[in-house]
DNA sequence: AACGCCAATGATAGCGCTACCATTACGTTC
DNA sequence: GAACGTAATGGTAGCGCTATCATTGGCGTT
C-alpha cells in the first residue's frame, strides 16, 4: 500500500529541509529552545546549547533565514546600490563593505542602477520588500519617489561617495572641493588653457561637481572653463577619445582635467603611442587615485579616495547604529588627497 | 483616553507597513486576488487587475518579499560566490551576471570566500536558507560540507570560471590548456628559459592548473619549468615584486609568463621604469586580457577570457532553466583567445 | 518557612504571503 | 435544457520561524 494513502491531509512542504522543529525534537527540547540556543546562545545552559549543536549537526540543520526574518520583521540583509560595476570605484566600496558586513553576518544585496534614477527606485521598492538591515546607496540624489520610500523606512540609511544633506547616514567626500583643487594644482603648475574633459556628466553627478569646482577656480583666475563630454563613461578608450577631441576642438590646450583616472590614463597612454610629451605638450590629471596610474610612466597626477577605507567606515557605522549604539558623526568627511604625478 | 485602551489584543506586527491585505480591501477583492494580480496578471480580468493597481499605488504598498518566499518556498535571489572581488574578472562575471539576470526580477546576493573553502561552505549554508533561486560559484573545487549541502539542493547550481566535472550547469574554460597555449607561443618565438610567477596557488587553482599546462608543454620539450610564487594575488605591486624575485632567482630568465595581467602588467611598467627593454632583456606575458595590457607600450602578451560573456552567459541559461525549459549545455566551453602583444 | 528573584524553558499566536482547492458565473455543446 | 467546460475569484490552511508572555525550579533573604 502506497504510503500516500494513509495521508488525509496532504503537507504543504515542498522541499524535504530539515525544520527547526526537528531539531527541537531530536534534542528533546522545544522550538523555541533550539531558535535561543541558536541566535541568543547566551539565554540557554550550556548544557542544552551543546546537546542542540549536536542535534543540528547530526541532522544537516540549515536554518530557514526567509521564515526567521518573516517572524522577527528584520533580516541579515544589507541592500547596496551603486551605479556601476564597471567603475572600479564602485568595486572598492563594496569590497569594503562586504568585508565589514560579512563578518557580522550580514550579507550583501547587491543592485546596479546604471546612472538612471528610476531603476534606483525600483531597486530601492524591491530591496524595502526584503526587510533588509540597512540600505546603502551611492550619492545623495534620488527621484521623488525613492525620496518618499527611504523617508519612511525602518531601517538606516547610509549614502555614500558624496558629501551633503543626506537622509540619514553619509560617508563620502566633497567633489566640488575636489575639483577646485585639481584646478588649482593645475594652474600653480602655469596651465592656463585647460579643458575638462567627462562622460554623462548629467548622470555622472559626482563627475559634475568636480567640474562645478574647477570652473569655479578657472573663472576666479578670470579663465574659461572649456568642457568636453564623452558618451562612455570612463574607460582607457574613452580617454584616447577625450585626448583626440581635445586635440581637435581646443588644439591651443595645455592641459585636460579628466573627470577619472580611466579617461586620464587612457589619454596618457594614448599620449605615449602617438609620440605626444607629457606634460610638455600636454599636461594630463585624472581622479580617482587608481593603482596603475601611479605605474605608468609618467605617472598619472591625481586626487585620490579613500575608496576601501569609505566602505569599511559605513559598513561599521552601519554596524554600530544596528547594535543599537550611537553613531558619532552622521556625516563623515573622509578627504583626498592631491596626488602629484609627472604628467602635470 | 488613549487609543491602546481599546486594544485588548496587542497586534505583533511591529511596521505600520501596507500589506496586500490592505490593498485587497481598498481594491474590494480578496488578498487571493491581490497576489494574482501582482503575481500572475494575466490569471485576472483587466477591470480587477486595474483596480488593484490603483490601490497599491494610492497605499504605496511594497509587497513583502520574505513573506512571499516563504509562503512559495522560493525566492527572486540568486546567490553569487566569488573568492575575490580584487580581481577586476569576477567583478566583470558579476557584472554579466548582474545584467541578465536583474532583467528577469532577480536579486544578486554577493559572497567573497577570499579563496577560503570554509567560508565558501558558510556561504554556501548561509545562502541556502535564503531558498535562493539559484546558486552561482566560481570554481568546481568545494569542500565535503560544501558538496553535501550542494547535491541535496533543490535549485540549479552553476558552476563558473573553469570546465570540468560540475555538479549542475557548468560555464567555463579549460585553463590547462590555456597554460598551454600560452607556453606553446613562448616557445614559438624561440624562448627557452621561461619562469612562471603566480600567487598562492594553492588557493587559486585555476592559475594552478595554468601552470600545469605550461609545465607539461616545457617538460615536453625537454626544458625546465620553473615556479616562482608570491604572497600577495594580482596587483601591481606584486607584479613588480615577481620580476625581481625572477631577476634575482633565475638571471637567465628569458621570460617570464604571469598567472595573470595584474601581474604582468606590474612587471612590465617595472621594467620600463627600470630601462629594461621587452621583450629583448625579458619578454613578458599575462592571462586575461584586462583592457589596460592593451593600452601599456609595449603591449602585454595575454590569453583573453570573455568574462562578461561567460557573467552573462550564466545567467542566460539560469533563466533558462529557472523558466523550465530545457538547458541545451549543461557544459559550456566559451574557449579563450591568444592575444599576443608586443611583450613576448 | 514564606517570599521574591532570576535563569531556563515552554506554549501560544502570529509574521504577510501563496498553494490548493472550492465556488461562482457564464457560455457551449448535443 | 441538462450537462459540461472554462475563466475569475474566494476561503482555508499553512510556509518555518520568533516575540511575548507564562511557567518552572532553584537560590538567597528576612
Amino acid at each position: 500500500m502506497s504510503k500516500a494513502a494513509f495521508d488525509t491531509i496532504k503537507p504543504r512542504r515542498r522541499s524535504d529541509q530539515v525544520t527547526l522543529g526537528q531539531v527541537a525534537k531530536a534534542a528533546g527540547v522545544s522550538p523555541m529552545t533550539v531558535s535561543r540556543a541558536l541566535n541568543h546562545p547566551d539565554k540557554v545552559s550550556d548544557r542544552t546549547r551543546q546537546s542542540v549543536l549536536d542535534s543540528v549537526e547530526r541532522l544537516g540543520y540549515v536554518p530557514n533565514r526567509v521564515a526567521g526574518s518573516l517572524a522577527s520583521s528584520r533580516s541579515s540583509l544589507v541592500a547596496v546600490i551603486v551605479p556601476s560595476l564597471s567603475n572600479s570605484v564602485f568595486v572598492e566600496v563594496i569590497k569594503g563593505l562586504q568585508e565589514t558586513l560579512e563578518g557580522e553576518g550580514y550579507q550583501l544585496l547587491l543592485g546596479n542602477t546604471d546612472y538612471d534614477l528610476d531603476r534606483e527606485y525600483q531597486l530601492v521598492r524591491t530591496f524595502m520588500g526584503w526587510s533588509c538591515s540597512a540600505l546603502v546607496m551611492a550619492g545623495l540624489r534620488h527621484s521623488e519617489a525613492s525620496h518618499t520610500l527611504l523617508t519612511n523606512a525602518s531601517h538606516p540609511i547610509m549614502e555614500i561617495m558624496e558629501l551633503g544633506p543626506s537622509l540619514d547616514l553619509n560617508v563620502g567626500l566633497d567633489h566640488v572641493a575636489a575639483g577646485r583643487c585639481m584646478a588649482r594644482h593645475l594652474l600653480e603648475r602655469g596651465y592656463r588653457r585647460i579643458v575638462y574633459v567627462g562622460a554623462r556628466l548629467g548622470d555622472d553627478y559626482r563627475a559634475f561637481m568636480r567640474y562645478q569646482g574647477h570652473r569655479e577656480v578657472l573663472e576666479c583666475a578670470g579663465l574659461e572653463a572649456p568642457l568636453v563630454e564623452l558618451e562612455t563613461l570612463g574607460s582607457l578608450e574613452a580617454g584616447a577619445l577625450g585626448l583626440a577631441r581635445v586635440s581637435r576642438e581646443y588644439p591651443a590646450a595645455q592641459a585636460i582635467h579628466f573627470a577619472n583616472d580611466d579617461l586620464g590614463a587612457g589619454a596618457l597612454l594614448a599620449a605615449n603611442r602617438q609620440g605626444l610629451r607629457v606634460p610638455e605638450d600636454i599636461a594630463i590629471a585624472g581622479f580617482n587615485g587608481l593603482a596603475f596610474g601611479q605605474h605608468i610612466t609618467p605617472r598619472l597626477t591625481t586626487i585620490v579616495s579613500p575608496r576601501e577605507t569609505m566602505g569599511r567606515l559605513a559598513g561599521q557605522a552601519l554596524i554600530r547604529r544596528l547594535a543599537g549604539q550611537h553613531v558619532h558623526r552622521k556625516r563623515h568627511d573622509v578627504g583626498f588627497t592631491l596626488q602629484p604625478g609627472e604628467s602635470t
